[in-house]
RNA sequence: GCUCUGGUGGUGGAAUGGUAGACACGAGGGACUUAAAAUCCCUUGCCCGCAAGGGCGUGUGGGUUCAAGUCCCACCCGGAGUACCA
């Protein structure tokens, strides 16, 4: 009987489902463990190959697992909230839960036919109100904690209005937006609306004026992950930077952990650098610089308050951040982000009209536009001085847009010398340059003469007062100790990362649980949720410029009655408003896999019964896209669930396999310019400029091979399409490109199934290459793969139980070691290739051995699961190869009585010579000498030194 | 610019300091067949040679080593991330 793959496969896909195969229980003797996938955005558009390659090759992964006695923990789930739909919604009207209801139902096709191993008793998607009910529940949390530093960890909000009832911010050191400083009897004597107004600036879910990401062709708010290079990355819309009321998550608070727990996970290098180059820490001083008040008398006296926590000048200051403390003695100027609240009061008179226009050009710029012309200089004077706190020196305040509002404090003292964007502006400017660093000890040279600033943190400081002489390390520890000392600033750490914006302006999300009186904002009771998503009459925003959710009626809060009513009934009494943005994608993937340990819990989350038996994920798998993401705000999360004492790892994702990204391979045609009806064949082709390339549908090309029959059929303007063949055939050129509709190099796993079955598939998909290696697709690989289980499927047609060789043995042996070493090192494509060799040895061998085939179908399970389950069924099993055992490999059957030694000499090889495998370096000298290969190598040379690596090689240096 | 990756036959790739190119694809030749499909066998890095055999070969140039695709230094090229973060 041949391999009949199609009727196979759904056969045991049947039987697996019937007998419930996949289903996980959270009790067992057994040892747990935890492979995740990303779950996947149900996109129009279904899965393409490059999807299923992170899940095939978790899915061997946890089969490997369960092989070896573990219970293993492989859900699957739907990321089901996103733009798309809504984007879709908003053009034809259908509700976006239609969309998503329909795409997953063909993702769970497509999913279902290449046999995962998944159970979906733990299916979860984010816009189930079942599930955002505790994303809801977490935002309320968030919004009920804040961070202490001194405890390192969130507490909850209660605490911080008892510690304010009764010493103010004595001794407070939290996680904020603005330094706040108060008594007791201040923050007694103020009423609830202030008082809230105050906690708002410690609550880990926030709402604040902040400079946000405005995307006006989406119409909502974006985080800073989601916009590159100035683009939306969700549809490519310009971004700009605007003023916004919205809710924040401060993740800034979480920072440092996020760093530290790097360390302990085991995920790649690369993937750890991207988060920490995103966190971006930097360790240096803050230092306060005094302004020169008597040579400035249009400082106003309001200077002053700029700086109400720290107050050690008697004349007003600014704080600056550096990295470079040691090079304080070349500062020659001082810049300020347009931004920089200190600018009206400093600015002179004379400067007044011209700092004005540059601050309101500068705020004006789109964020495109400033990125695009970073190299270009602006700047303006502002007529005001500081004053250097260790040299005395007058130093002109500037504005400029190279210095960021977000970062450090908006201010910086400019070292031209030693920083390559002070240095381009004091040349644009001509501001002066003077050397604080050298690379040679006391060696200096003069600035103008320079190409290019000295940035590097190495060398001597020179024109350095007491520090001049130090390396450089040692003068910013001597700098900082001063400036601690004279109290004008101290050793601290600034982090790039930003608190996360949480608000979106759209539909298809998750309702905040939140109303508002009078503006203040106030928290649905636990017990109400999930506060339902309305219908609305339009997915656009409102006339008025509100989210969508402004067109829902029935979008009020009874605060009495605890329910969602009619917005006519608004009285701000005891009926208010509900929040009209919605919370953005991330929110509901953040905390996903915990609710897969215990997905129909009603109650809770997680009962702290599953999180204790499941403890984190142990493997995750999925793209390196995410880094900046997803991945950032999981671990954040986490974390906080885990001060909560919910969450018992601080690490949710304890290995992380990138999977690489799977390229298109467009395939061309080449049409003559002289004739549009005319394509010639690309070996033709004489020169490029007479044709023009044409992308053709991939699905119509078999090994570069045009089928031109189905060319003419592919489109109307193709039908009387001529060709000029060689060799009888049309051969098309090809490029490597993203997998895209438009280049019609789309590859649908459904048709590669339907035409090589979903074992093939997978075992092709792992086939390719490394797991997270980027590679193109590219069928023309997949026969060989479908011929080697054809091939494999005929060796157990003679499966009989006589007892195997000693060679067959050997072969079974030496293919359960370097499968089971392959699959703990992620490397499923070495595994493919051998299973290749044992099987194409085996069939020379003429192998019929149950003794050899049983534990080789185990060894396929987890690749090839339905043909395994096949032949394990037909050798007479009554249970799931599934829950078979992983065999063991025996040493002594791998023990060899001769080894092939090559003999090097000088280092290159010329042949191979067979000896007893505990030959000694004498025994092997011998045996060279006496052979003709030998003779004529060595003839009766005395080698210089003989290298023997017993069973390796033999190396003769002459 | 910075950071991280990668560079091996016509193609995908293998080789955890020890025979470079495993395993496949493609290509060429052959067997079986009325034919096709399927299956099987041989050849296939480049150069010289009828052959035996030899030389050259892992982006480039150096180095370490008995031995380098693998380790070190410098450079070139591709991909990804990030982008005035002081």
């Amino acid at each position: 009987m041949d391999y009949n793959f199609s009727e196979i496969e759904p056969r045991w896909q049947n039987y697996w489902r019937e007998h419930g195969v996949y289903h996980v229980v959270n009790n067992s003797d057994k040892p747990h463990y935890y492979v995740l996938d990303m779950f996947p955005y149900p996109s129009g558009a279904g899965l393409h190959v490059g999807h299923p390659l992170g899940y095939i090759a978790s899915d061997i992964y946890a089969r490997y697992k369960r092989l070896q006695g573990f219970n293993v923990l492989h859900p699957m789930g739907y990321d089901a909230y996103g733009l798309p739909a809504e984007q879709y919604a908003i053009q034809t009207g259908q509700h976006p839960a239609i969309t998503t209801e329909k795409n997953i139902a063909r993702y769970r096709e497509q999913l279902d036919k290449i046999g995962f191993s998944f159970d979906w008793d733990r299916e979860v998607r984010t816009c189930d109100p079942k599930y955002y009910k505790w994303t809801q529940w977490t935002f309320l949390q968030l919004f009920k904690h804040y961070y202490d530093n001194t405890a390192d960890k969130a507490m909850p909000i209660a605490s911080l209005v008892a510690r304010f009832a009764e010493c103010g911010t004595a001794d407070l050191d939290a996680a904020c937006s603005e330094p706040m400083d108060f008594s007791a009897d201040e923050w007694n004597s103020w009423d609830e609306a202030k008082q809230q107004q105050v906690l708002m600036n410690y609550r880990l879910a926030y709402l604040a004026d902040t400079y946000v990401n405005w995307c006006a062709g989406l119409g909502t708010v974006l985080a800073n992950d989601e916009v590159v290079n100035g683009l939306s990355v969700r549809g490519g819309y310009p971004v700009e930077r605007k003023l916004m009321r919205q809710w924040s998550l401060r993740i800034s608070a979480y920072a440092q952990r996020l760093v530290d727990g790097l360390e302990k996970v085991d995920w790649t290098d690369s993937l750890k650098e991207i988060q920490r180059n995103w966190i971006g820490r930097s360790e240096g001083a803050a230092v306060w610089f005094p302004l020169d008040v008597k040579s400035n008398e249009n400082v106003l006296p309001g200077a002053q308050a700029y700086m109400p926590q720290f107050d050690p000048q008697p004349v007003p200051s600014f704080e600056i951040f550096t990295t470079r403390p040691d090079t304080i003695f070349g500062v020659t100027f001082m810049v300020l982000c347009p931004e920089h609240e200190l600018i009206d009061q400093i600015t002179t008179d004379e400067q007044r009209q011209q700092v004005q226009d540059y601050v309101t050009w500068a705020k004006n710029r789109s964020e495109r536009e400033r990125q695009a012309e970073v190299k270009k200089v602006s700047g303006v004077f502002t007529g005001a001085y500081a004053v250097n706190p260790l040299t005395e020196e007058r130093i002109p305040i500037w504005v400029s847009d190279y210095v960021l509002a977000g970062y450090g404090t908006g201010a910086i003292m400019a070292v031209p010398a030693h920083d390559s964007r002070d240095f381009a502006f004091a040349r644009h400017f001509g501001l002066p340059i003077r050397q604080v660093v050298s690379q040679e000890k006391d060696v200096t040279s003069d600035p103008a003469t320079w190409e290019e600033s000295m940035d590097a943190k190495t060398g001597w400081s020179v024109n350095s007062g007491f520090v001049s002489g130090m390396k450089v390390k040692e003068a910013m520890k001597a700098v900082i100790d001063k400036i601690e000392e004279m109290g004008i600033g101290h050793r601290t750490v600034n982090y790039r990362l930003r608190d996360a914006i949480f608000s979106r302006q759209r539909y298809w999300g998750e309702p905040f649980p939140i109303y508002y009186k009078n503006s203040t904002p106030y928290t649905i009771p636990e017990e109400c949720l999930p506060l339902e998503l309305p219908e609305v009459k339009e997915f656009k925003p409102t006339a008025t410029g509100e989210p969508p959710l402004g067109h829902a009626d029935k979008w009020a809060w009874d605060e009495a009655n605890c329910c969602v009513v009619d917005k006519g009934r608004i009285d701000n009494k005891t009926v208010f408003p509900i929040e009209l943005s919605t919370m953005p994608g991330f929110a509901g993937s953040s905390g996903y896999y915990l609710r897969y340990m215990d997905p129909t819990n009603n109650s809770a989350y997680f009962s702290p019964d599953a999180v204790g038996y499941w403890q984190n994920v142990d493997l995750y798998v999925g793209g390196a896209e995410h880094g900046t993401g997803h991945l950032i705000y999981a671990r954040f999360w986490n974390k906080f669930l885990f001060d909560l004492g919910m969450s018992v790892k601080e690490e949710p994702f304890q290995k992380l396999i990138n999977q690489g990204m799977i390229q298109g391979r467009s395939n061309f045609v080449y049409r003559s310019k002289n004739d549009n009806n005319l394509f010639v064949s690309k070996g033709l082709v004489k020169n490029m400029d007479d044709v023009t390339p044409i992308h053709v549908d991939i699905n119509i090309v078999s090994n570069d091979v045009l089928d031109v029959e189905k060319f003419r059929q592919w489109r109307p303007e193709f039908a009387d399409a001529k060709f000029e063949l060689e060799d009888g055939k049309y051969i098309c050129g090809w490029e490597i490109e993203k997998m895209s509709k438009s280049m019609f190099n789309v590859q649908n796993p459904d048709d590669l199934v339907a035409r090589y079955g979903a074992d093939t598939l997978r075992l092709y998909e792992m086939f390719l290459g490394p797991v997270e290696q980027a590679k193109p697709w590219d069928t023309n690989g997949i026969e060989g793969v479908f011929r080697f289980l054809k091939k494999f499927w005929r060796l157990y047609e003679g499966a009989s139980s006589q007892p195997a060789d000693k060679g067959a043995l050997k072969i079974l042996h030496q293919t359960i070691k370097k499968i089971t070493d392959d699959i703990e090192r992620f490397s499923f494509n070495t595994s493919v290739s051998t299973f290749m060799i044992a099987t194409n040895q085996l069939t020379d061998l003429k192998c019929g051995s149950r003794e050899v085939l049983e534990p080789l179908v185990v060894l396929m399970a987890p690749f090839a699961p339905h043909i395994a389950e096949e032949l394990w069924h037909q050798m007479g099993h009554e249970s799931s190869v599934c829950d078979a055992q992983w065999p063991k490999y025996d040493e002594k059957m791998l023990v060899e009585d001769t080894v092939k030694y090559p003999v090097q000499f000088n280092g290159k090889m010329r042949f191979t010579i067979d000896l007893p495998a505990d030959s000694t370096q004498a025994d092997a000298l011998a045996a060279i000498r006496s052979s003709a290969d030998g003779q004529k190598w060595l003839g009766d040379n005395e080698p210089k030194k003989v290298i023997f690596v017993p069973k390796k090689i033999i190396n003769i240096v002459l």
